[in-house]
DNA sequence: CGATTTTGACCCGCGC
DNA sequence: GCGCGGGTCAAAATCG
């Protein structure tokens, strides 16, 4: 799969490399690469041999396994993030499939060593012991078989539900779709059928990604009457909590565990309508997704279709933190393959392109923000074609679900946008308050946001994770600052929406409480104490802020804006009112790094968003 | 020694 | 057409 993916992603170097004089050498490095992780791969099957074949049976059946899982885990920098977790159900098939076989291989060998080593006397009695412990392995293992069925049944479950509710999400966002063509100001309906529908004006955009993750009773209630009113409610039974968090998450976020491709390119397909499905089918079958602009301009140009899907797709996805780290570590490995300085920037902006797997099309750039160097901001552009890493899936579907928001927002129509909004419109989401403000207003802060995506040509949602000067321990006022959102509509082509997560009373006041927030940044109770340490990469870019950090607030080392936010969320979390608020917030931030892993609710955000 | 970063050059789109 | 600026390439340097 990988590799028919690489070829053709290959060709489609070539063409661009063609143009230039020397094709050869950038292209001996992606080989290099190709052939090294298919010899790990053939490594890591080898060395288990004995555990092949019914790990892929497993796979087979269940269809949703991590290709990354035969790997060895590497343990350094950003590969540390291994994706071998003992407890997703789908390694645990493995251990089970792999004792399968142990067992009586155990027992053959002290059955062959008895008689090896023992002559006439002992010999009954050892084949006593041996049919005891042969029985008993037997035993052991029929129990295992059946547990691996349980567990197969389970999986299979799992990606029956995903599926039906996926399509039930899908249906509910055609739905509004439909609905925010025919009028402007249907967002709200979006919203949970909360007691506070003050932001009758909001923009679609908003409100879809505010679409509540969440558990709790209220979004249960939105959820039920929105199941009502697409008429298609099929699960009404058991575990419907769990359900609405699987299926919005799901949807949301773009999970990567099941069917990874085929539900991005679903919900891409059902949030565009104008996309024709075909081609990102298509789009998907070759591997590159996101391709760059050259190659996509070299393989298919003059097609206003093809050429508006472009546009969709070079959605970006921007994420402002505080890190005092080069690059924040959101699990994926990344290799930088070029820098320069940007105009209106004194910081060099960074360029990255994933190296999980060969071909994947997801680059991001990393800049410092040029008004507070503390903040930095990552822009990720296209989507992952391989599995993740969990400790990537955070990030990913976060930056997946605020992609799939601004593509689902920039295909309809809304001369509104933007300043419909009013400055801190409130509302309320499960209990918690929510806020959303008109960031042009409130905080022009953002419009140089496009500093770092300058073109024009890119639609760039903003994802502010910045972590907030003074976090409140009260759930209430906590809540609605982690649920936060945003937006403007700068003097470009597309919409720039600016979700903002981070302290939402001083956030929305003035620019340079950025700054501020960041002085106080060192003295927030929630350190790195609290949280472990993080495994961060070099960091080539030191230097240049080195002294400023020096100079104003020395963080704690190896503290980075991951940190921050797992740190908020954990003190959040430790509140048990808060919980369903945070969950609502900030679920599409959160991949649970598992089939189940979104049935975790509140208790596990804390972990989940550690990207690391 | 392989992987990654650095860095100057190049390509290309866009505005004037 | 030209210049500017963003983005990418790829050889060299560096790191682990």
């Amino acid at each position: 799969m990988v590799l028919v993916a690489m070829d053709t992603s290959r060709n489609n170097d070539n063409l661009t490399k063609m143009k230039r004089s020397s094709p050869s050498s950038g292209f001996g490095a992606d080989q290099g690469v190709a052939i090294k992780r298919e010899k790990s791969t053939s490594n890591g099957s080898s060395s288990n041999n004995s555990g092949c074949e019914n790990r892929k049976e497993v796979q087979l059946e269940g269809g949703v396994v991590d290709s990354n899982q035969n790997k060895g885990g590497g343990n350094t920098k950003e590969k540390s993030s291994s994706p071998n977790k003992p407890s997703s159900p789908i390694q645990r098939l493995e251990l089970i499939s792999f004792n399968n076989l142990q067992a009586p291989k155990t027992a053959a060998t002290v059955r062959s060593s008895a008689t090896d080593t023992n002559s006439n006397a002992t010999s009954s009695s050892n084949k006593n012991t041996e049919d005891d412990q042969l029985v008993s392995a037997k035993a052991e293992m029929s129990q295992v078989k059946q547990e691996n069925e349980r567990l197969k049944t389970t999986l299979s479950k799992v990606v029956k539900d995903y599926q039906s509710l996926q399509m039930h999400f899908f249906d509910i966002v055609q739905q509004e779709q439909t609905k925010q063509k025919s009028t402007d100001k249907t967002a709200v309906v979006v919203l949970p059928a909360s007691t506070h529908h003050k932001e009758i004006d909001e923009e679609p955009e908003l409100i879809s990604l505010s679409l509540g993750r969440s558990n709790s009773a209220e979004l249960k209630k939105f959820k039920d009457e929105k199941t009502n009113s697409s008429s298609k409610s099929k699960d009404g039974a058991g575990n419907h909590e769990d359900d609405l968090n699987k299926g919005l998450a799901l949807g949301l976020g773009c999970k990567f565990e099941v069917s990874n491709n085929a539900a991005r390119t679903e919900l891409v397909t059902n949030q565009s309508s104008e996309n024709s499905f075909e081609e990102l089918k298509e789009e998907e079958v070759v591997g590159e997704q996101w391709p760059p602009s050259k190659i996509l301009k070299t393989v298919r140009s003059g097609d206003d279709e093809l050429s508006q899907q472009n546009q969709v797709k070079k959605a970006r996805v921007s994420v402002r933190a505080r890190c005092d780290t080069p690059t924040m570590n959101d699990g994926c490995q990344w290799r930088k393959y070029g820098q320069k300085i940007a105009k209106g920037n004194p910081c060099p902006r960074a360029y990255y392109r994933c190296t999980v797997a060969p071909a994947c099309p997801v680059r991001k750039q990393v800049q410092r923000c040029a008004e507070n160097m503390s903040i930095l901001i990552t822009t990720y552009e296209g989507t992952h074609n391989h599995p993740l890493p969990i400790a990537a899936t955070a990030m990913a579907s976060t930056t997946s679900a605020a992609a799939c928001m601004l593509l689902s927002g920039s295909t309809s129509s809304r001369p509104n946008f933007g300043t419909s909004a009013t400055t801190g419109t409130s509302g309320d989401l499960n209990g918690l308050s929510f806020n959303i403000s008109d960031n042009s207003r409130s905080r022009p802060f953002y419009i140089p946001n496009s500093s770092i995506s300058s073109s024009p040509s890119y639609p760039t949602i903003t994802l502010d994770l910045t972590a907030p000067p003074a976090l409140s321990s009260t759930s209430a006022s906590a809540a609605s600052q982690f649920s936060r959102l945003s937006s403007n509509f700068p003097t470009t082509r597309y919409s720039s929406t600016s979700l903002n997560f981070s302290s939402g009373s001083e956030s929305s006041t003035l620019p340079t409480s950025w700054g501020n927030g960041y002085l106080n940044y060192g003295n927030q109770p929630y350190n790195k104490n609290q949280l472990g340490s993080l495994n961060l990469g070099r960091q080539p870019q030191e230097n240049f802020y080195q002294p400023y950090f020096q100079k104003n607030a020395p963080p704690p080392p190896q503290q980075n804006m991951t940190e921050s936010i797992a740190a908020a969320t954990k003190a959040i979390t430790s509140d048990p009112s808060f919980r369903s608020a945070l969950a609502a917030a900030i679920t599409s931030i959160v991949n649970g790094g598992g089939v189940t892993g979104n049935q975790a609710g509140g208790e596990n955000i804390g972990q989940n968003l550690k990207w690391e």
